[in-house]
This record gives C-alpha cells, sequence and structure tokens, in this order.
DNA sequence: ACTTAATCGAGACGGTACGTCTAGTCTTTAC
DNA sequence: GTAAAGACTAGACGTACCGTCTCGATTAAGT
C-alpha cells in the first residue's frame, strides 16, 4: 500500500488514536504507527524549540500585537518558511508554546470528596493561569482564536473542550458518590469554574485570588 | 464641460449600467445622478454615522479581522483622517458603534426581590449578547482590549466596569433587604455572571440557553 | 459619452502627443491637456529623485543583480508603495533614472555631410555610452528587457526606436544630399551602429576606442 | 602525490591542455590524463540530460526568467544538489545546453574568397541564430552574463572569444591572399558581424534576413 | 559477498526579495 | 475651515528561490 501522509492526516492519525494533542509532525506520527520514514532531511528539533521560545518571549514581553511571524522567525535565527512549514497559523505555534511551557496536564484529582476535588482543581487552575507568562499566552490564544476562526475552530476542540471534560468527570464522579448539590450539571460547573477563569483573565486585570476560589467552591457545593 | 474625473468615478460609471455595487463615495455618486451637491462642513454628523454603521456591518459580515480602519473609511465614503479625528482607536470607534446599536442602557431592575433583580439582569444582558450583531461587536471589543493595551484600559473603566457596578447596586439592595446569601459578594456575583457571560461569548459556539440562566439564578440564591 | 482611464491609457496620449517618453503620472498627464487637478496629497518629487538616485546607485556600486526594489527603497528612504506606485516595473524606474543621468537628448547633428553627420552622432553616442554610470545602466535595462517581456516591448518602443529612428533621419538627409553610398539602407546603418554599441557594452568588457569610430565611419560612408 | 581534485582544478587542467571546453567531471578527467579513477557511485549521465533538456524547455517555452534551478530540477526529476554538483552556475547549465542542442562547431570555412567565406560564416551564424530555441538559449546566456559577472567571464572567453577567433582566422587568410579590403582589421569585422547579430537577437524583435546579410557582406568587402 | 565511498532523489535549512495590504501621518484641493 | 482623497514611511503578510545541508537508498570498485 501507498500512502502520502501529510500533517493534516497525521493529525487525524493521532487524534483519532487519542494522542496527546500536540501538532505533531508526520516524521514522529509515522514512527508511532510504524510505517516507514519519509525521504528528505528531517525537521530540526532546534529550530522548533528556538520558534516555541521565541514566540513565548515575544508575547510575554511586547504583547501579543507584536509577536508577529517575521519577528518571531527573526529572534529564533529561523527563516520563516520553517515557521509556515511547521504550524498552520500563528495561533498554533502558541498552543504548542503553552504545551511545552505548562506541559498541559490536565489535573484529575480525586480528594475523596466533591469540594475537595473542585478546590484543587481550582487551585491547579487559577495557579497555572496566574503564573505571568501562561496568562500571556492565554490571552494571546483565546484573541488569536477570535481573529482566526479557523484555529478557533481547532482551539476549542484541542484545549477548551477538553478542559470541560476532564471537569465533567470530576462531576460525574461526585454525582456517583452522591456527593453533587441536586441540580448542578457538568455544563454548569464549567461555565462557571472557567468562565470566571477568563473572564479575571482578559477582562480584569487584577489577579485571581484564594477568596475567590473559595467562594466559588462554597457555591458550587451548596445544595439549593 | 469641465469635470473632474479620478479612477473611482470613471470606474462606477463604466460600471453604472451593469454592477452598481462598489462602493462610491456620496459625493461624487449624487454628482452624477444629479441630485443637489452638498456644500460647507455639516457633513461632520453624517460622516460619524456612515463610520460607525461601516464598522458594525464589517465586523458582522466578515469579522474583525478584517474591520481595517482602512476597509472602514472606504465603505463609509470617508477619509481615514476623519477617523482617526473622530476617535482615538478602532476599539472606540466599535464602543460608539455598539453604544449605537443596543442603546446600551445598562438595566437598573427592581423586581422586589434578589431572585427576580438577578433574573432580570440575567435575562436583559443575555439577550443582548445572544443577538448576533451585538455579540460580534463584543467580541471584537475584547480582542481590540486586548490588543491595545490603552484603549483596554478604556474598554473596562467605561464599559466592563460600569456593568459591575450595576450589579453592584443590585447585589448592595438585596443586602440591605437580607435577601442576599451569606458570604456572597458584589464581586463574586459579576465574576460570576460576566465571567459565565463572556465565556460563552469568546470560548463557546452555542448561544446562551434559558436553562444556563435558571442555574445561574439557582447557584446565586441559594444560602450555604 | 463614458470614457475609462487608467495610466496606460494615460501613457498612450501622452505619446500619441509625443510629449517625452517618461513614464507620466496621470496626475501630471490631465494638467498637460488642460483638465483639472486631482485631490489627495501630491506625489513627492523628493521621493521621486530619492527612487531614481538610489537606482542609479546600486546599479553602478553593485550590479545589477543587487538592484532590487527593496533595496532600492531602503537607500532611497522610501516605502516599497511609492515605488510600485509611481513605475509599473524596474525597468522602468531604471529607464528613468537613465533619462535623469543622461537627459537623454537624441542628438541630431547636421555637419553638412554625411561622414560629419555620422561621425558626430558615433562619438555622441559613444561617448555617452562609455561613461560608467551610463553603461552601467544600459547593461542594466537591456537584461531587464529580457527578463520582463512587458518592460522590453517599452524600452524597445521608447528607447531603441527612437534612436534609430534618429539614425534614420541623418541617413533621410544624406540620401537627398546624394551623399549616401549606394545601397547603404537606415536599417543598416542603425543595426551596425547600435549593434557594435551595444555589442562592446555587453559583450566585450573593453571601452569604445576612436580607431573603432574611425573604422566605421569609414566603412558606412564608402561607395560600393 | 595525492592530490584534490576539484571540478575547478579539472577545468583548468582541461583548458591548459586545449580540451574541448565543455564542463568535465573530475571522474573523465582523470581518466584522460591517466590517473585511477576514484570510487563511489558515478553520476549519473541521464541526470545530466535531463536537467539539460529540461533546461532548455523552460528558457524556450516559459522565458529565462521562469527558469529557475528549482524548476530545472523539478522538471528533470532531479535534486537540486546534482544541478550544483555538475555545474558552477545555471549559466553553465545553458551553455552545455546550447552546445548540445547545436553541438556548436564553430564553422571555418574555406570558400576561396575572403566575400565568400565571409558569406559562409554569416549565413552559418545567422541561420543558427534565427532557429527558436538557440535563440533564446542565446538571449538567456547573455543575461546571465550580465548578472553573474563570474560566469560572464567564462562565457566571454570560452564562448565569445573564440567566435572572434574563428573569424580572425577568414581575416587574416583574406590578407594573406591579398583579399581584404584595406584597413579593416580582424576586431572591426567581428565587432560588425557579432554585434549586429546580438543586437538583433536581443533588441530587435524581428528575425535576420538574408537582404541584411547582404548587406553587411557588401559593406565588409568594398575597399575605400 | 562485503566494505567503502560518492551519487542519487528528496526536502528542510537560514535567507532575501517579491508584490500586496494596512497603520497612522501628512498635504493638497474642493465645497 | 473641515472633509475627501490619496500619497507618505514603515513593516507584516504568505510565496518563491537561493545555495547548503541532511537523510535513506543506490551503485560501482576494491577487497
Amino acid at each position: 500500500m501507498t500512502m502520502l501522509l501529510t500533517n493534516e492526516t497525521v493529525r487525524f492519525v493521532s487524534e483519532a488514536n487519542t494522542l496527546p494533542n500536540r501538532t505533531v509532525s508526520y516524521r514522529k506520527c509515522v514512527t508511532i504507527i510504524g510505517m516507514e520514514r519519509r525521504t528528505g532531511r528531517p525537521r530540526s528539533q532546534e529550530s522548533r524549540d528556538a520558534i516555541l521560545l521565541a514566540a513565548t518571549q515575544l508575547v510575554v514581553e511586547q504583547g501579543y500585537a507584536a509577536a508577529s511571524i517575521e519577528k518571531i522567525a527573526q529572534r529564533a535565527g529561523v527563516g520563516k518558511q520553517t515557521i509556515y512549514r511547521g504550524w498552520p497559523s500563528k495561533g498554533d505555534v502558541l498552543m504548542e508554546a503553552l504545551a511545552r511551557k505548562a506541559d498541559v496536564y490536565i489535573p484529575m484529582p480525586d480528594e475523596g470528596s466533591w469540594a475537595a476535588d473542585l478546590r484543587k482543581m481550582l487551585n491547579d487552575s487559577y495557579t497555572l493561569a496566574r503564573a505571568p507568562q501562561i496568562g500571556e499566552l492565554l490571552r494571546a490564544l483565546m484573541v488569536e482564536a477570535q481573529l482566526d476562526p479557523v484555529f478557533g475552530e481547532r482551539f476549542r476542540e484541542e484545549f477548551l473542550q477538553r478542559r470541560r471534560a476532564a471537569l465533567a468527570t470530576l462531576v460525574d464522579r461526585a454525582r456517583d458518590r452522591g456527593d453533587l448539590p441536586p441540580g448542578l450539571t457538568a455544563d454548569v460547573v464549567a461555565d462557571v469554574v472557567y468562565g470566571v477563569l477568563w473572564y479575571r483573565l482578559l477582562a480584569v486585570p487584577g489577579p485571581f485570588d484564594d477568596q475567590l476560589a473559595d467562594s466559588l467552591v462554597a457555591l458550587l457545593t451548596t445544595g439549593k
């Protein structure tokens, strides 16, 4: 069988097999799924790293508006084409940069009670978002998702929805334990938890404080 | 006959019998079709209106990324300078366009109880945001606030904070009535109400539904 | 009557009236043919001058291959768009630069005899081409004419043919005087005179010497 | 003795021994001068052929500007490196392509008289240049000689000077026979003959006609 | 048969330039 | 006396090539 593998097909394949949601070069993928390597010079991992580092630095130091492809390439000491070859859009660069930065493991606590689970989840998420580099990247990603609808779709599916799904798992577990306040659905919990997170990131300059987390826990653990 | 021929008029004339769908400055147009020409200066308000209309249309029809100052000016039949003269940034144009569109009066209901007040506030806000033109403008404003920090500051103060303040008034009134669940502060209420609103606007493509509003009311009216 | 006016038609009009063969902006053209001026900021003569100077310097100092639009703009302290606005191609920039340099008046001597006229014409032409800056520009123009066929057509019509025509005038006058060797046509004279000129410019690094001019005069004044 | 052989040294050697002026791979050269052959995979003659064919086709079909190394390699089904390995510049590829096409033997007629020799030489040269594929290649070579001075030097020495030398041989022979018009030197003859040839190729779109050849013969055979 | 070594196609690498678009400013003429 | 028109410098966009550099695979010659 002959088959033409592109980044697109690779991404599809990797998702179909529930692989990690990073943009994956076809080279790695074919290694993973056991096919032969492609010809030609392999993509440079050093260049990839330099690009992700440069993108992160620019966003953090000078803001998203200053993070042009041109400047990223220049700071990374890389040709522009190398960026276009590796990612379908600037947003995807940032999404992978964020994944690198915060190894984006989605916390799946099991602390024994809904209140403790929720508290842990909130702490993890808010601590992450409070880190300045992470916060800047998150804001940039949300902006890019609005400016580039195609990337926006990817961002929602690969980033936002996964976090909603993780929270839904906690909710399901709480419901099984009979721990969940009546009338609370996974969607509402996610809307409140992530709504407040993003709203504080984008709309209110101040940081998250523990008091806010306390209030949310109280809100979401109180039966009617 | 003396006649001022520009590339634009010429192209318009040549297309006049076929495809009149180009943007044409009204000034030239009225000359061609024989109406009285306007003289003097009282162009200002019409230009403002045309600019706000053009900005709204572009954002709604083609998305924020397509709404450049250049295109707004062209569609409005206006010089770019007229825009720069009237507003300090593109975000401010959009903010005024939104104000025109939704007459953005901030609802201050007094329905007799915290639950009813909150419900009314939620309904008003979410109905507004659900209107497609308004939603697009809001998304554009939040993007611009991230890209242009100076405008962002203005947007927070003049738009976001006012809405938080209005909600705070309701909370204060409820507290005075002894109606408010214990442990609930105006800030937490605002974070939840507007957090969910913006999160649904920016991060989740689906519309707000009444069920979500119900859940939020339940959440925010239940004592611990 | 409807009429479509473009820069191209304007150029045609200006040529139809045997105006100087410079690329002419429509603004100047309508002035020439008596129409009103256009609105908007006028094109900057200083920018035009800087562009032509920079182009000449780059061609002369670093050779034609180094004379990119980008470098010309940078050295001239000018936006690229200003170049694209003013000339349809890089070749046209060089053609105008040459016109500036050598005020490209086409010598039309009348020395009383075919031999003297020819000698004068040869001296003028070869002296011009021998000047290093002129020679480099001429070589660049001929290269560009090969690389860009559209410009090539313009170059042939507006530059090469005019010089052939001037020489033809001398030949006609000589024939009227009965001064011309039999069997010599204007085309053959032009092919020999300009053929040798361009061949020495492009193919033989050495300069033109007076001896060569002497030989050509002898050749073209001798009856069979 | 150990010696590092490169294409450059090989060319020097081959020229020092007045071998044919084709670009010669060192493999062939060392065979010629009797050294041991190196190991490794031999260069592919099929690739060389495909490259020359592709280059010729691209120049003829789409013009010189379209004949990039990248497109030549792609059309030939060849890696770019194979081209860079075989020729020092694009001009050299074209020079060999021309040699293949027109087997570029330089005609050395001996027709018994200066007039007949010259006529034969003119006919041969002009017939060749009139062939469309040859003409396009010649124009491309002259352009490349201007753009790439290093190749230009090679082109002048290996191509242009050889043709001048051949013509000079005819002139010498004529002078020996007492056949040459007085005052005519080999250089002047070459300047006129090849000047007209290249000028018609580069500057005048029309073809060479026999009448022009007649006129040149008349011009160059007439004593003062 | 096995090693050595240079070539092959392929294609990524850091760069430069292309021609277009927009930002925000500046300068005319028209009304 | 302001508006439209549009030119100005500046710089990013995404694409095409440049000449170089890996890759795995191929192809002889010399063990």
